[in-house]
DNA sequence: AATTCCGCTTGATAAAAGTCAAGAAACTGC
DNA sequence: GCAGTTTCTTGACTTTTATCAAGCGGAATT
């Protein structure tokens, strides 16, 4: 089944706008756009599950998508949530041939998947893309190191209050308000811990630096007061880098 | 100061014994070797803070040397603790100009630190060398998914479990003695863990696998019984993939 | 409007890990 | 070999998080 022309040139200008894909001419980027394939996913859908072959390249344009993995035992680990812009199964770049966890949309997602061989061909082609992707994995992985050093550090309401802190981004004092893109459960397991314990925590957290809550809703009046109570148990100071 | 030639011999032998310099020619090599430095470090010495410029990718030739960050509170959360053939200080290949965390010999060990303008240059020349690199860093980056996941759902003797089993790769049945390469509290740290918490969970871990502990020494005469308790909560199977 | 379902909260309790303090064991340097 | 330091273990206790079970409330279904 081909895509109609608009279609291409709509997928084309989603692919033009990521930072990842600055390097590539515009007739590369057309290339992609031709074998490309972009779709609208329901809440609940698996797009695939753990420890299969791994052939595309897939974008977040919008919605939240969950990376996860299953143990033996049933317990499930929540790697990442991802969001506009985002990509995964980059895995597949570099020699691994199977999804080492599984993709879940949490909410209703559209998602755009290239064959990953057409960008390992052309990270073989143009360095300076390869430095693109190589920045990229490099900044998940700095990601993830952060995220162990959380987990180390942090108390569960300090961890909630971590992730509330990065939607906030630059509005150091003021009021914001702001509501959790996804399930709370997701958002516990996200943060590794159970649905009860981030349900305390996060009464804990309101407790501790007068924010409010009401449903998916968060309101803070001070900024810097939780701030001061979350990060006070981490390594770099808010506004934190990526 | 300058390097005798055999010294430069010496260090383009251990270069040239890295995977990720495969895709290197023997005259790229030589010219890393004409710039690098090689030195035996004692345990404790502080390499670097975390925070310093990062002008410098290092290759452990020897020893053991840990990564780690600070909170404010004065908590530390240990990254990585690194052996022969690993690398750090990677982040400087792309745009990253000051380390993440510092580094500290935790066992007498050999250093090799290369200036990194050579490698990104070598990089940029070079898409087979790059693709070399993005292949390390992919694997780094999936090694952290992995330790993010124990974290969450392995208790503190898996822990110990899944980190003894490391060093048994491929013994899958038969006895093995091993001793552990480095301090316990680096160990418990690097495990994210307290000291005491380190010492009753071994004492667990032994009483539940029948492996014996004096020291530093840990004899495990049934590997498959440590597998079974530790492995069951985990998303992969023994031997696991790095 | 009643029903069902799902996400979330709350309570009671248990398990796991952290903290503080003291002592034992191992390693150092003389 | 001994004194002194460091590393490790153990005990008593607290805090944190998980677990199990019940119930609440909103949204979708009929």
């Amino acid at each position: 089944m081909s895509l109609t022309s608009a279609q291409k040139t709509l997928i084309q200008t989603h692919l033009r706008a990521q930072p990842l894909f600055k390097p590539l001419r515009d007739d590369v980027l057309a290339g992609f756009s031709e074998y490309a394939v972009m779709r609208l996913e329901k809440k609940g859908t698996v797009l695939f599950p753990a420890d299969t072959p791994n052939e595309k390249i897939y974008l977040v344009l919008s919605g939240w998508v969950k990376l996860f993995r299953e143990t033996l035992a049933g317990d499930e680990a929540v790697v990442d949530v991802l969001t506009t812009g985002n990509f995964f199964g980059e895995f597949g770049l570099s020699g691994h041939d199977v999804m080492p966890y599984g993709a879940e949309v949490v909410e209703d997602a559209e998602v755009i998947a290239i064959p990953r061989f057409l960008i390992v061909e052309e990270i073989m082609r143009n360095s300076l893309f390869g430095m693109s992707v190589l920045q990229n994995m490099t900044n998940q992985r700095l990601q993830r190191d952060m995220e162990i050093e959380h987990r180390t550090v942090q108390s569960a309401p300090q961890r909630i209050g971590c992730f509330l802190l990065k939607f906030c981004r630059s509005h150091t004092a003021g009021p914001v308000v702001l509501h959790l893109p996804y399930d709370k459960t997701v958002v516990a397991h996200r943060l590794g811990m159970q649905p009860e314990t981030f349900s305390r925590a996060l009464g804990k957290l309101r407790d501790e630096t007068g924010l409010r809550v009401r449903g998916a809703t968060v309101e803070i009046d001070d900024v810097r007061r939780l701030v001061d109570y979350t990060c006070s148990a981490c390594s770099s100071s808010f506004p934190c880098a990526e």
